[in-house]
DNA sequence: CATCTTTAGTTGTATATACAACCATATACT
DNA sequence: AGTATATGGTTGTATATACAACTAAAGATG
């Protein structure tokens, strides 16, 4: 028979911890510090804020998210008055997302928080472990992206 | 003025990524092959199987999941007939999991699955950047349980 | 032993996410 | 130009998850 399968050793099992602690963290962080915004809201806000303007579509590349996920996260940030969504001129189905200055001051106290978090996170690993390790997640991410379904 | 967060070579972003994309793989090859479960049940089972008997509190210890979360996960798998839950005799506060037979074979086949998705992801990576990254995740993990809320 | 506290699980509510069905617009083809 | 196809976004529905409020049971303390 078959070993069991070593899931607590697995990558998969790995990735969704690490992910799930870090944005945990994150969001109680934002709360102590007064901020209402997610982790997630976070991330789509700083995308935005390094690449913009983007279109709804290409948020979702970035993010690696299906397009209904964009539309629900999207209206999220418009609702809090942290992105503007406007027709695309160019495109009348497309949607141009823009950072409002008003997101601008909170998402830098949120990248400092960030930074804490990640701190904590990285506590007694050294700089060329932790690098190697985004190269083999990167790695990783590529195949996943390219593996038949 | 600050640099902007690094935030698609962050650990956060590629964890989460490199997650989002391995279950939703996995759960593509399970309905592939007709089976009607979810990448999150699978892995609870085999936990459990690994593991049991367990109370929901210890598997929720294991995947790092809420009580509440638990209990739901739990009704799922006792739905679909994988998973039987009854009182503990000895603490009528607490539930006990156990695997159904029925669960037994599917599990083997999805762990199969499972071992095809980890091999198509690992592509082109040396088992020793594997195994340091798999050390380096597991430090990161225990620093962010044990950091400061 | 009576009450206070802690622990285990459930349920209400909210966000994040995927997939499928749909609508509107743009592009391609004949 | 007119129809067929492709693309971008929204909405319906389902699962996964967290936190807060609650219930029930066990343990602690006077």
């Amino acid at each position: 028979m078959q070993k069991l399968y070593d899931i607590k050793n697995s990558m998969g099992h790995l990735t969704g911890l690490a992910s799930r602690l870090f944005n945990n963290l994150l969001a109680s962080r934002f709360h102590a510090a007064g901020i209402d915004m997610t982790a997630e809201q976070w991330g789509a806000i700083v995308i935005l804020m390094n690449m913009e303007p983007l279109s709804q579509g290409q948020l979702g590349e970035q993010l690696y998210l299906d397009k209904s996920s964009v539309s629900r996260l999207t209206t999220g940030l418009e609702k809090r008055g942290w992105v503007m969504r406007s027709k695309d001129p160019d495109d009348n189905r497309k949607k141009v997302l823009i950072v409002t200055p008003s997101a601008r001051d909170l998402v830098e106290r949120c990248s400092d928080i960030a930074r804490s978090v990640l701190h904590d996170a990285e506590q007694g690993l050294q700089a060329d472990a932790l690098a190697a390790q985004k190269a083999t997640l990167t790695q990783i991410i590529s195949n996943l992206r390219g593996a038949a379904p």
